[in-house]
DNA sequence: GTGTCTGCAAATTATTTGCACGTTG
DNA sequence: CAACGTGCAAATAATTTGCAGACAC
């Protein structure tokens, strides 16, 4: 894991400072989180880590598409590692987000909508709202 | 069109001021709008519209299910009237959604996926990012 | 060594709040 | 006229920026 993110870092000639490494650890290890809870797992580790640093990096690896925006209704963005495209369970009483295995049927018939239309398909993204089963049972 | 939004708001027992008419009326006249761009247009008709007036009733029309909001990677979110589920055509250039419909594969298929996971389905957003036409001929 | 990155503090932008007054129902 | 909504200004939160020193390569 660590290995595979300063390979991922210097693929994209980006430095890899430490504070980037733990900003990619903090992520992989929540599989989604927001500015600030990066910031409290990476400070965790690397105490002098700045907001501004991971408000900058965050920005850095989204350019580089080595990160991508999990924008949510109600709640701040997450971030996670770029994958294959996938879907989102998302809980709207606590803002958890899972991943989970989308299907080519889905993938190719939401592609087929923008066909007669003028429109350069690029992804796409399918989250599912609800709630999760943590809220579930409180 | 002004009348179906005065039957809104008494429906959610939220008084008929002229302020809210017009953010309504501007975010029908956009079909997506975010806070910046109903505050500019609703402002044209109603000169002394503040902005934490603005602020103010899309939280509250938001609570009520009146409005939706549509969260955006890269954008501010936008606010939509509330309708059926539908599709979201999201320029990556320039932020213009466009709506589309959904068709009932997607949405079924969609909800089957969570069928073996302890989730709450409630509802879905397909979000389908490329360049319009527009930002395509530039 | 040098160009990039960091951390801090300050600046900017976005959003929320409190309150006196006005308006809707 | 009572409850609710508005507009303003001030407070708070979120994000960006500039710059001097530190570090990766």
């Amino acid at each position: 894991m660590q290995n595979r993110n300063l390979e991922l870092l210097k693929n994209y000639h980006l430095k890899a400072t430490p504070q980037r490494i733990e900003i990619l650890k903090a992520i992989d290890s929540l599989g989604h989180a927001n500015i600030d809870e990066i910031y409290e797992i990476a400070k965790k580790r690397h105490s002098t880590m700045s907001l501004a640093t991971v408000y900058k990096n965050v920005t850095a690896l989204l350019e580089k598409n080595l990160l991508k925006e999990v924008a949510l209704n109600n709640f701040k963005s997450k971030y996670e590692i770029t994958k294959k495209t996938h879907a989102h369970l998302v809980c709207k009483e606590c803002g958890a987000v899972e991943d989970i295995d989308l299907n080519s049927n889905i993938y190719e018939e939401s592609k087929a909508l923008t066909k007669d239309k003028e429109f350069n398909f690029d992804d796409l993204e399918l989250n599912i709202y609800g709630i999760c089963k943590k809220c579930k049972t409180k």
